[in-house]
DNA sequence: TGTACATCAGTGAACGCGCGTTCACTGATGTAC
DNA sequence: TGTACATCAGTGAACGCGCGTTCACTGATGTAC
């Protein structure tokens, strides 16, 4: 019986590798990502993972799409988790947004900055991002329809809220305002602020209860 | 007449070296940056920058420091360019912000994400977010006493528009909205629906008109 | 004003490093007959 | 069921590269006398 490690054929590579990847840029960030560690790691020569990526962009490219994968099958668990109402789940959603960034601040980072990935790349991620906001714009407006989102342009409001959101995860991971959370708010006080402001912003708190945002999901 | 490049002292080496790091950043991005370009562009030995930064990390920790001073010196331009009145001198120095974020992408990025810096350079860099964000929340306080912004915490207020600012130009120079750009608003349009977001979420547009931020700086 | 000397900014050769990528190869797998 | 063969996943040596950093040095500068 050839251990697992001692066969020629390592069975699944290809996904082998995405998974090695993701886990030297969640421990070591992104710097120490190269084909040749990956490869160590998965118990293979150096020059195997070229059998399966053309070249090191195109296994960072299926790397950030994992992870976008990952982020929004949380966001849909989260949401089905939720109450009916469209807040709850607009809520729901938001908060597994921000508990995946900030769960995997590298990953994340490595998601959305360009750092690693040359602009060819981007077109299929840009599309991703892109199809997440006119979700999200979509159901703003339905929010709208039904009047319980302040009127406006709800593409603008979804890309208020994103940008939010975005900023939010990015400076906590960047340690911009993380030393405030030791000082003044918990991470899970900070964070509620932060979308009790959102929900400001777009004018929720004027009619209806704040929704329960502080019940943390598992 | 021996020509400055000729000289065998540089005369000003120390700032040259920060000065053609941040045109590297700027023209080639936070990768190409490497102590033998800076030196290769300055016109002097790679060994000659040791003689003013102990290592790597401390230029760019240098280039950094030098991205906030020009940053905040922009804002405060901005800011005594404008109307007296304090809802006038925010909307100025945000836009400032934003303007200058956009205005240079990759500096923007390396002066925010800790990529090129270790850990131990973040000390200063933490402080000067620190002492950035605080005077907002004491602006944002002043407005409050005055009437003109809605009630509640301010130091929470301040981080959900510095979270929303940091958002949106993130997104905006790593391309993730910026085919919206194009395709529905102009960069100026689409940059003041999110300024004029972060007005509504601290209840700025209920009582008092829209402070003018479409006049762009020269 | 002139000279000896300390200081220190800049030189260039050298070090070791890990990287991405290529290439001729070898071993395992599965399929046609 | 057995065999020949095509396919292709994985190997390991080799390439060239640019990098950060060190080190003994050299040339310019300024200052004490």
């Amino acid at each position: 019986m050839a251990t697992a490690k001692a066969r020629y054929h390592h069975g699944n590579l290809h996904s082998a590798l995405i998974e090695e990847a993701l886990g030297i840029i969640m421990e070591t960030g992104p710097k120490g990502l190269s084909i040749r560690e990956v490869a160590r790691r998965a118990g293979v020569s150096h020059a195997a993972p070229y059998r399966h990526f053309t070249d090191k962009n195109d296994l960072i490219v299926a790397v950030v799409e994992r992870g976008f994968e990952l982020m929004q099958q949380t966001m849909l668990e989260q949401k089905a988790a939720a109450e009916a109402d469209p807040i709850s789940q607009f809520a729901a959603s938001g908060l597994a947004y921000v508990e995946f960034a900030l769960a995997y601040p590298t990953y994340y980072r490595v998601m959305f900055s360009g750092d690693l990935i040359s602009t060819d790349g981007h077109v299929t991620l840009q599309h991703t991002s892109s199809e997440a906001l006119s979700e999200m714009a979509k159901d703003i407006q339905t929010a709208q329809d039904i009047g319980i989102v302040r009127e406006g342009d709800a593409m603008a409001q979804a890309i208020a809220i994103w940008s939010t959101m975005h900023g939010f995860v990015s400076l906590m991971n960047d340690n911009r305002i993380s030393h405030l959370v030791d000082e003044r708010y918990g991470v899970e006080g900070i964070r509620d602020l932060v979308l009790a402001a959102i929900f400001e912003g777009i004018g929720i708190s004027d009619q209806h209860p704040a929704p329960n945002i502080t019940e943390t999901p598992a």
